[in-house]
RNA sequence: GGGCCGUUAGCUCAGUUGGCAGAGCACCGGCCUUUUAAGCCGGGUGCCGCUGGUUCGAUCCCAGCACGGCCCA
């Protein structure tokens, strides 16, 4: 039947039960009860003991399937994510709320009240003596059997991908959970949480594309932030010690399985600490939370088995190219040698400097090929431009990137906190900046802040979406946002 | 930006070597007071993504476009 002829017959419905004095749309339900609780209580009872004692209930939700029987039927009821069966007779209802019952759809919230009991097979059931409408819903649901499989409505039309695919709840319910023992962990180490700007006069602490936006009073071109990073460093200036912020970063960059234009970054900063520090607190917040939401420190990823169990591999840059990516050890010394091999392999470095170019072959090279979680140090210091470098070696950063399942799930690096070097770096980074990125701005304010004096301090941030990917076994992005940036359709 | 694939009923999907467009679920009518992917009988689903072209005839072939997916950049 045409979706048109579907509605028309629901809205005719509608118009019958509100001309019949019913409100389809009433205010509250008084809600005694939950299918979970039901089932936690009664599941195990005999139906002889139900039948005796006739426990009463008093839920709401939402008729999911129905099979009518004449003057009697069944129907499930969800809420939560539980189902449970509704047995509805005209005998036990009474014909005029039966009469109300023959216009209930799949799709329509309900409350009901009725006496527990079990069916012959045995399937625990509320035996309906009331019924209420909720809210009458006017399209039908996805089909029940095969789910929904669109894509494209999955992502455009979020509710019915929830309220079709079970697993899809599953997937936020996990995200939330990490992002949770995240805070946990971190609060319980005496880390705040902090709110930066999102709208930004100078943007910075990444390398990356902006969203520019505009503020009509002040008359001022505004950025949505790249990254947290230069603001939290501020509150290290202004005397706190542990910071962190977990909120959503922008970049105006392409749309993949991998990227989304506004996603998730945990950051977070402690004073004193160095990146080798960072690096362990790292793999305990990681591990503790894996295992608390996952159950295992082990997981199943995209056909791999990762293992988050500690230690946690450490390797320099250099031997991660050579080791795993299978770059020949004596070009890595040479640019335009180097240069010539990479581009022969398709990683695009044609007008890459030296150290930019490392960084574009371990993401190409080492990172697909990286299963349980590997840090990479050493990275060079042209890339770095907000690392401390390694004593005595100049283009070297104290800094790493974390990998695993094939993905950059963190970053992080011994804070500069010497203005000076800051500057000349920040002045660096507007000459060797990859080609595809802006300019950006020496950022004064921050600069100046500095000269005030910063603890030594020690930076991470990680991905938060692709956290998720990992944990649910997601192949996209777009599987553990909610609502990911597509094209609108005209 | 490029390559490949997809777009058919509300949902999941068939299909047509170019000749009236199909199934299951859902929906509507009838029967049915312990079913559970209830069952039985009957019924209609539609801009075959959009715009052009080729053709006597296009959902099918061709071109362009839109949206989506995967891969590459």
């Amino acid at each position: 039947m045409a979706e048109a002829d579907l509605l028309d017959i629901r809205r005719k419905k509608l118009d019958e039960l509100e001309s019949s004095g019913i409100d389809p749309y009433p205010r509250r339900f008084e809600v005694e009860t939950t299918v979970a609780t039901l089932r936690g209580l009664y599941e195990s009872w005999e139906e002889e003991r139900l039948q005796e004692e006739e426990p009463r209930a008093r839920l709401a939700g939402r008729i999911v399937a129905q099979r009518g029987h004449g003057k009697a039927g069944f129907a499930d009821l969800e809420n939560g994510d539980q189902r449970l069966q509704l047995y509805v007779r005209q005998d036990v209802l009474g014909e005029e709320a039966f009469a109300l019952w023959q216009q209930i759809d799949v799709g329509d919230f309900v409350g009901i009240e009725g006496a527990m009991m079990k069916t012959r097979s045995g399937e625990l059931s509320v035996r309906v003596d009331a019924l209420t409408l909720l809210s009458k819903a006017l399209r039908p649901l996805p089909e029940k059997w095969h789910g929904l499989k669109d894509t494209e409505i999955r992502y455009r039309q979020r509710y019915l991908d929830l309220l079709a695919n079970p697993e899809v709840r599953e997937t936020f319910k996990t995200r939330a959970a990490i992002i949770r023992g995240l805070r946990a962990h971190l609060d319980s180490h005496g880390f705040i949480e902090v709110e930066t700007p999102m709208m930004q006069p100078v943007y910075g602490g990444a390398v990356a594309r902006p969203f520019t936006t505009h503020h009509n009073t002040l008359d001022l071109d505004l950025y949505m932030r790249i990254a947290p990073e230069l603001y939290l460093k501020r509150l290290l200036v202004g005397g706190f010690q542990r910071v962190y912020e977990l909120n959503r970063n922008f970049r105006n960059e392409g749309i993949s399985t991998l990227h989304n234009p506004e996603f998730t970054m945990l950051e977070f900063y402690a004073a004193y600490w160095d990146y080798g520090r960072m690096m362990d607190f790292a793999e305990e917040l990681l591990t503790t939370v894996i295992e608390t939401v996952v159950g295992s420190v082990d997981l199943e990823f995209q056909g791999q088995t990762i293992s988050f169990k500690r230690p946690w591999a450490r390797i320099p840059i250099t031997q991660a190219l050579v080791e795993i990516g299978g770059v020949p050890e004596e070009l890595l010394s040479d640019t335009e040698a180097l240069r010539a091999w990479l581009v022969e392999r398709k990683v695009p470095v044609e007008e890459m400097s030296h150290g930019y170019m490392l960084d574009a072959a371990l993401g190409r090279l080492v990172q697909p090929q990286v299963t349980s979680p590997l840090f990479v140090t050493h990275v060079p210091r042209e890339a770095s431009p907000f690392s401390k470098t390694v004593p005595d070696e100049p283009e070297v950063a104290e800094r790493f990137e974390l990998f695993c399942g094939g993905l950059e799930v963190a970053n992080g690096y011994s804070e500069i906190n010497d203005s000076r070097e800051q500057r000349l770096r920040m002045e660096e980074m507007a000459v060797n900046r990859p080609p595809d990125v802006p300019a950006m701005d020496v950022d004064e304010d921050y600069i100046h802040a500095l000269e005030y004096g910063m603890p030594p301090a020690a930076g991470i941030g990680f991905g938060i979406d692709r956290l998720v990917m990992l944990a649910t076994d997601s192949a996209s992005i777009r599987d553990v946002i909610l609502f990911p940036l597509l094209r609108p359709k005209s």
